[in-house]
Order: C-alpha cells, then structure tokens, then sequence
DNA sequence: AGCACGCCGACT
DNA sequence: GTCGGCGTGCTC
C-alpha cells in the first residue's frame, strides 16, 4: 500500500523527520511530493509537506490517514525538496520552516482554531458566543474564566473544535461573458434587432470583433456596455456568465522593445566565457569584477538570452534596494512577458500570481531580490547574482541562509553556471577567485570611457574648528557651483530621524528607550522621540525629567534635520528626502526616483537606500555626510563595509559625459578605507583587509559561528550562555577558537537581554554534532524563556 | 506549537 | 476530596 512521508508544520526538533501517513483511496492518483495536505496530528490537524511517496511504510504503529490536499499541483519542485533538506542541515535549522521560506509569504498556511457550539449552549454562554454558533478561538482574546469554561465544555463534548485553514494568497476572480454566436448569428442579429436597441447593437459589434475570448465585465464597461444588457443578452443566449482569473500584473507601464548593445573586448570576452559554460553545461562560479558603470547589467543580459537561446531559463538575483524600476523596464524590455519579478515592495497577491507563472512554466527569466533564489523554475540554464557583496542577500532570522550558497547549490543541480558580480566583491569570494575555485572576470574600464569621477576629502575634524555646520565649506561651494549649472546632487547622511539623540545641557541627560539600551532619536515630523529598534515612541520633553532645567538641545544631524538645513542654506533649491519614514507607503520610492529621474528636483538627499543601483546621468556631485559611520561599529567588517558603501556611491558621479565630483567628509582622514575609496582601488583594499583578516583570525582565513542567548533576565542568560560556551569548548577539537559568552554591542533590546559566543575554526570535525546536541538541550531551555540561535557564517559580530 | 498527563498545593 | 497550577513528553 502507498503511503506518503509528510513533514508536518510544527517546528521542532523531534519532528524534523517525515511523518508517515496512509493516503485514502480517492487521493492516491492525485497526491504528488511538493504538494501541501492537512494531517491529524495528535488531537489536531496541521498542514504539511509531502515529500516522498514510498510503496510501504517502515513505521510500526497505525498510520493515520491525510485528512486532504491543499495543493492541486506540487508547490514545491523535486529539486525545491532536496534544496529544503540541505538548507536544514546547512544553517541548523527545521525543515519545515525551510519549506515554508520558499513559498511566496502569502501562500503561507495557517490555521483558525473555531469553536461551534449548538443553540442551548450558545445561548447559556452569551459572554462568549455572543449569539453566534461558530466562533474564532484566539486564546488571547478571552480572559482566563472564559477559557477554562471553554475548556470544560469542550471536554464534555459540549462544543466541537475544529480548524479551518486560512490562506491569504488568492487568484483575482472576476466576472465575464463568453461570446455563444457564430459570426453568422451576429451578422443576423444586427439586421433583425430594434432600430432603437443602441445597447446591444453596440454589444454586437464587440462581439462581432472578439468572437470567442471571454470579456470581463469591467471591459465590457470601458466598451460601453453596462451590466444590464449583459444580462440580458445572456439570458437570451448570446453570452454565457462565467467566473475567470484576472492576473495582476505588478508592471507599471508597458515598456519597448529593445535590443543587445554594442559591447567592448573585455565585456565580448565575459560573454563568450559565460555562452560556452552554459552550452556545455559546466557548473562554474564565475566572479565578475568590474567597475561602476563598467556595463556588466550588459554582460548579464545577454548571456540570459544565450541561456533561453539554448531552450533553458535563468534567474538573475539583485539587492533589496537596486530593484528599482529602472533596471526592471530594462530587462523587460529585451525579454517581454518571459519575466517575473519577485520583490517585497510588490503586493503579496501580486508576488503570489507572478510565482504561479513561474511555476506553472510561463515565465523563463526571474529577476528579484533574496527569496527569488527559491523561485520553481525548472531547467536553469544561468544564474547571476548583482551585487554579491550586499548584506541584505543574508536572511536575519530564520531559516539564517545565505543566498550566494543556495545559488551554487542550484547551480549544481542544474549543471549550470553562477556569476557573482559586483564592483566592490566580498572578500570571501575575491579570495576564492584568487585560489581558482572562482573563475576571476574583470570589466576593469567603464563604458564608453567616461573618466571616474574626482573624489575629495574633507577633514572634519578640521573643518569643525572654524565653523561648525553639517556641510562643509568645499561641499557648499560646489553645490552652489552645480545648482548655478543645474546639474543634479546627491547627499548621503546614513541617519535617519531628525537628530541622533537629545541631551540636556545643563545634567547631561539623555532619554532612553525604556525597553533597550540605546538613546532615542528625535523625530521633528512626529514631535516624538523614537526608538529605531523596537519602535517605542515618546513626546519630546520640554524640560528635563532629572533637573527640570528647560534648556534640552538635540545632537548629531539626522536625514530630516539635512533636509531642513540644505533648504535654509539654497532656498532655490528642489530638495527630496528619501529614507525609510519617507518610502514607507507603497510606490512612495519609486514615485522619489521617478520625480528626480525626471529632473523634478535639484538635491535628493537620503540615507544609505540612495547608494545603490540608481542611474542619474545628470549628477555630477555626491557627497557624503559621514562617511565614518559604518567605521565606528566594533566589527571586523566595518571597513569592508565603508569601502563598499563610499564606492558604491561614487559610482552615481558622472555616469554620462560630465565629469563627477565627489565629497567625503570624515573625521578620519587618514583611514584605509577611505583613502583607499578615493582611489578607488580594490585591489590595494583587498590586500590590506586580507591582512588584517588573517592576523585578527577573521573570515575569510576562518570559518564562524555566531551563537546568541537571549532571556528576559540578565542573569540567566549570561549563566546559560556560560554553559553553552563550556559545553562548546569541552565538545570541539583544540583547533576551535570559543569566544565568549559576551553581552551583545546592544545588550537589551525589547526587554530581552542578548549574550554571543562566536566559534572561529578552519576545521573542525566535531562542529555539526556540537550544534545539534546544542540545539536539542536548548529546546528544552525554551520553556524557561531561554532563545537560542545559530547563525552560521555571521555577517557581522554584532 | 499545542495538547494531555501527572504531580503538587489550595480550597469548597 | 477536587480544581487548577506548571513541568514533561509526544504527536505517523
């Protein structure tokens, strides 16, 4: 007898192996692995993932059967469901929740516990029914009485419980008619009808044009055909009423076909690698180092097209941020409606049809952000990732992956190639290139020989002696000089709010947020004080809680206090901020890039979402504010960081044929980072970071781990974590280096305390069974409110 | 997760 | 004696 393997969602691990169920009878042709299904489990029922069908089960107790699909089609492909198990393995996480990630968030099950109670019952209970037969059963809606009355009566089998699956993601379902006559019939029609009949005449030609794709109402209406006389006509026949889907279509407007450009040697010479490894179908991960505006989105699309050319599809992986719709009309515009695009600014119900076109084969090229890298394209003839240094391709919680990984596993299995591109390449993959595991690309001029633009720096610390102002003299020259010749600016202040934080002047107080331990931040649009973790908000005090003395004063410019200062200092000027308080409503990021595309504005100033990917060829001028505020974070990748953001956003200088000009203000002039930026010379930066890399013990010389506790109490995470460090040290070879337990840069955060121990080895056999064995025993001490997590190959130690 | 069982103290 | 508190173990 077939039996399925269902990996249920309840996400622990005693249940992170298959549950063996029977399959009824009326199922067993249907049920495929990747399909969804509804299971009893214990004294409830749970949605989960088929992943095996076997001939006969090897459990030896009674197998419940499923209780139904949810799915009429896998959701998941065969290929999906290995990727899922070594994804579990591979960032010490449960199966189901990998799963789960690689379905579009709106396809995400869950269930609605409801009581049902008959018509005594409901009618005794009326605090709780409230004259209702069927109820939702949130816990935390009712207070403890009601619940241990609900309780009661469920065990006397006064009431029945029973789960209903809710599932937000759904097909757009509209109303249109089908056309019934032949073209015979209209013409008929037309002669015999009343001379007044101005409706359905104009009906008739409609469908005397569209003999037989159904029409839906609203495009009927457009027509001029209102809802009457189509009922009408459907009544006598000439139309049937039908329910069809309407697909959202997340594209704004339609774009125009374009065509490959011209290329130069050294992109011919990238393209032609790519085309022979996706011919041959070489697995190869190749790193493509090229400068800004060196034209590798060029490189990209057309090996794309040599991938569909050779009948395969390809998935191109981008940032959060770059995802901008300039880069999306572009690739639409070479490859049509073969694209889906998958980013979190879309809709969920528009993420949800795009997957389905995906899934359902329609769509050959993929463009998104991180959880693209799971999209269920079959037959990948290429992979490219764009910017392959950025962070936002790390997951933050979990399952904790990082996306470059899932890409080369993809790659593997489908015996195609990667790119990893990217101006400024993390250090972990130039090294691999360096030792020959990555096949090195490099497009070392940009396009059509525009000169990189000339980067000055500032010294604040002298600049502050004399006058004190957020712009210094030097920058507030050129402005000026580039608004007179109305080019466009860009400025870059990597703090949002309106100050960083407020003090008072004469005790020295500064509020805090109550429930983490950083100061608060001074938002002028919302008179609030703000806490940027967990989103505590608070009136400004006009006197000091401490000393009540009146004179508080803000300290340390924020995004909304620059823009208020650059309107002050160029009343003229056209200013837009854009930062995360200003892009928060949908499109509203889009709608700033569009009106500054657009020339509609003269500065736009923001924090760092304006450093990346945007094309403007008439800026000539970029300055940044501060460019020493990644540097002060205590981590090892702090200069990485600062080089590759100070890069980035010299980038966006001069693109076209004006000179760029670039301003870095600093207080540490002298830094490497930032000499190193003005000369933009990766290679120097790579060799003095791989130094310091190597001494310190630090990625990409070691591998890590990253462990974090986190309690209400200090004292037993601090105890716990204690324990967990011991534990480490006495499971894992000498050769291991523990670090820790330590209280995290920000120990409180939500009222939870946070301590690390950071595990650096370069091999270590006993590393794998540790965690498990970690991960098990602190499951235990989840009751307690102890969390644990692992995160492996931290982005930062932090 | 979430549900039941089992053991313990508090009360009709 | 029973009710309900919380610690523990299991779910095909």
């Amino acid at each position: 007898m077939q039996v399925a393997q269902v990996i249920v969602d309840v996400p622990t691990r005693q249940t992170n192996n298959p549950y063996t169920y029977s399959i009824p009878e009326n199922l067993n042709d249907q049920i495929q692995p990747g399909m969804r299904v509804q299971v009893p489990f214990g004294r409830r029922k749970v949605t989960g993932f088929v992943v095996e069908l076997l001939t006969n089960s090897n459990y030896k107790g009674k197998l419940k059967s499923i209780s139904k699909l949810i799915d009429l089609s896998p959701v998941i492909t065969p290929e999906l469901l290995k990727l899922s198990e070594w994804m579990a393995d591979q960032t010490f996480s449960f199966k189901i929740n990998c799963l789960q990630t690689m379905l579009p968030g709106g396809m995400r099950t869950k269930f609605k516990k409801k009581l049902l109670a008959a018509d005594d019952i409901r009618d005794a209970y009326p605090t709780i029914f409230h004259g209702q037969n069927e109820i939702d059963y949130d816990q935390q809606h009712f207070n403890n009485q009601a619940v241990s009355q609900i309780l009661r009566l469920k065990r006397t089998d006064k009431i029945k419980v029973h789960y209903e699956l809710s599932n937000h993601a759904k097909p757009v379902l509209i109303k249109a008619y089908q056309n019934l006559l032949q073209p015979n019939q209209v013409d008929d029609l037309l002669k015999k009808i009343h001379p007044n009949a101005t409706n359905q005449r104009q009906l008739l030609f409609i469908l005397a044009d569209q003999p037989d794709h159904p029409i839906s109402t609203t495009n009927f209406k457009q027509k001029g055909v209102n809802g009457s006389t189509l009922k009408t006509a459907a009544k006598n026949g000439w139309l049937k009423e039908m329910t069809i889907r309407r697909v959202r279509n997340p594209f704004m407007q339609p774009v125009q076909k374009s065509h490959p450009l011209a290329l130069n040697a050294d992109q011919q010479t990238a393209v032609d690698q790519l085309d022979r490894a996706i011919e041959d179908q070489k697995n190869l991960t190749f790193l493509l180092e090229g400068v800004t505006g060196s034209g590798k989105t060029e490189v990209y699309l057309q090996a794309m097209a040599h991938a569909l050319k050779n009948g395969k599809t390809a998935l191109l992986l981008v940032p959060e941020i770059t995802l901008t719709p300039q880069i999306v009309s572009r690739i639409r515009s070479r490859f049509g409606d073969q694209v889906a695009m998958l980013h979190s600014a879309m809709s969920s119900g528009e993420r949800y049809d795009e997957w389905q076109r995906i899934n359902n084969g329609q769509a050959k090229v993929v463009v998104g952000v991180r959880s693209a890298v799971f999209a269920p394209l079959t037959n990948i003839g290429l992979i490219i990732m764009d910017e392959e240094h950025d962070s936002s391709y790390k997951q933050d919680d979990v399952p904790r992956y990082q996306t470059r990984d899932v890409a080369k596993w993809r790659a593997k299995y489908n015996h195609c190639p990667v790119v990893l591109g990217s101006a400024t390449p993390s250090l972990e993959s130039r090294a691999r290139a360096m030792k020959g595991v990555y096949k090195l690309l490099t497009l070392p001029h940009r396009f059509n020989h525009h000169a990189l633009p000339h980067v000055t720096i500032v010294d604040m610390k002298k600049e502050f002696a004399h006058h004190q102002s957020i712009l210094s003299q030097k920058l507030t020259d050129l402005v000026r000089d580039r608004l007179q010749k109305h080019e466009q600016i860009i400025l870059l202040l990597n703090r949002r709010g309106y100050s960083s934080f407020v003090m008072c002047r004469d005790c020295g107080y500064v509020p805090q947020c109550p429930n983490c331990d950083v100061s608060l931040t001074m938002h002028k649009d919302t008179h609030t004080l703000n806490c940027h973790l967990c989103g505590h908000k608070e009136p400004i005090p006009t006197e000091c809680p401490r000393c009540h003395s009146t004179r508080i004063r803000h300290f340390g410019v924020g995004s909304q206090q620059l823009e208020e200062q650059v309107k002050k200092l160029f009343p003229t000027a056209r200013v837009l901020r854009m930062d995360v308080d200003t892009t928060r409503k949908k499109g509203a990021h889009e709608a700033i890039i569009n009106q500054f595309g657009a020339h509609k504005a003269d500065i736009l100033l923001g924090t760092q979402m304006i450093a990346k990917g945007l094309d403007f060829p008439e800026v000539t001028l970029v300055g940044v504010l501060n460019a020493d505020s990644a540097l002060k974070f205590p981590d090892f990748r702090s200069s990485e960081r600062t080089f590759q953001l100070l890069t980035q956003v010299s980038g966006r200088s001069g693109r076209a044929n004006k000179q760029g000009e670039v301003v870095i203000q600093t207080f540490n002039p002298d830094h490497y980072a930032i000499q190193l930026a003005k000369t933009q010379d990766y290679e120097k930066f790579y060799q003095t970071e791989m130094r310091i890399r190597r001494l310190g013990k630090y990625p990409p010389y070691y591998f890590t781990v990253k462990i974090t506790g986190s309690s209400p109490s200090e004292r037993q995470t601090a105890y716990e974590m204690h324990q967990v460090a011991n534990f480490l040290r006495q499971h894992l070879t000498k050769s291991a280096i523990v670090l820790g337990p330590t209280p995290k840069t920000i120990t409180r955060v939500n009222n939870r305390y946070y301590y690390q121990i950071i595990i650096k080895y370069r091999y270590e056999p006993q590393l794998k069974s540790a965690l498990e064995k970690l991960l098990e025993k602190s499951q235990l001490k989840q009751r307690q409110g102890l969390l644990v997590s692992i995160d492996n190959e931290p982005l930062d130690f932090m």
